[in-house]
DNA sequence: TACCAGGTAAAAG
DNA sequence: CTTTTACATGGT
């Protein structure tokens, strides 16, 4: 296995964070994951990252490892966020592949984070393609899974449930407009926000997390039930869906997004609320 | 057994 | 335009 140094990463609680379900532990810490059509395994002891199927810049982008937390520092007087930050620096933003992560989130409504790891990896073994060497599937393109005729039902086989039909549909739709995703990626925050909402089973919600974590758009500022009740709570801002996003935009600013995955975790690990 | 889960879309007010 | 409800499934 290759190697790197790196400081203030935390595998296990970037892994762990609710922004990705593609992976599986193996023995001592090593863990194998699946992000798109690559595979690899990703190990930390202390400061040393040991790694094997992908190079270190890979691993930089997808970890999002070269963000400078400089920048979060106009946030830093904040008392939530200077407590989330200080016991959990390291605890990255993900840079995940597009396709797998609007599926992920399409699964995630009204889900919870074992039931979205079990669709996601049933997905992948499903119409993903095997890879022997780490005996893992890979998660499948939109073309993938529409190959095989009976794809509802093997979608409902997955346990996807009601967003089967969710599913299907974005397959088909990215299928007939080939250069769709391309325009996704290479829009701002504004134009692909809008464009994901164009597709069926995605709101503001899951257009947010797929910008946070798709695209690295650190403004996206998804409003879940835990960010409701973190921002009624601790800042006393109610109202609407459509309220709450623009207020919360304007308190947590051009970062947004990665003082919310802070304030997200610590909430929930913290069971606070 | 109920109720809820990192919501969305469609129906109804 | 705002509020309510159906939607599949599994965890607690």
């Amino acid at each position: 296995m290759e190697s790197f140094q790196i400081t203030h990463f935390n595998l296990r609680e970037t892994l762990y964070s609710g922004q990705f379900f593609n992976f599986r532990e193996e023995v001592n810490g090593l863990y194998t994951i699946v992000n798109g059509g690559d595979i690899f395994q990703v190990k930390q002891e202390e400061n040393m990252i040991y790694y094997v199927g992908v190079d270190k810049n890979y691993l930089i982008d997808f970890f999002g490892l070269d963000f400078d937390e400089k920048k979060l520092s106009y946030f830093s007087d904040d008392v939530y966020f200077k407590e989330a930050f200080t016991l959990y620096r390291g605890l990255k933003i993900m840079n995940i592949d597009l396709f797998q992560t609007i599926i992920s989130f399409v699964c995630s409504a009204a889900s919870n984070q074992k039931k979205i790891e079990n669709n996601i990896r049933l997905i992948s073994k499903t119409f993903g393609t095997f890879n022997e060497k780490f005996d893992r599937h890979t998660f499948p393109t939109p073309e993938q899974i529409l190959l095989e005729g009976n794809t509802l039902d093997l979608l409902l086989e997955c346990k996807v449930g009601y967003r089967a039909k969710y599913i299907l549909s974005i397959c088909k739709f990215l299928v007939e407009q080939p250069t769709y995703l391309h325009e996704i990626l290479r829009g701002d925050y504004t134009t692909s926000h809008k464009l994901l909402m164009n597709l069926p089973g995605i709101g503001s919600k899951v257009a947010d997390c797929i910008c946070l974590f798709g695209l690295h758009h650190m403004q996206a500022f998804p409003v879940d039930t835990w960010i409701k009740k973190i921002l009624s709570t601790w800042y006393g801002i109610e109202g609407s869906q459509k309220h709450l996003e623009l207020q919360a935009k304007e308190k947590f600013g051009d970062y947004g997004g990665y003082i919310q995955q802070y304030l997200f975790h610590y909430a929930r690990e913290k069971k606070l609320l």
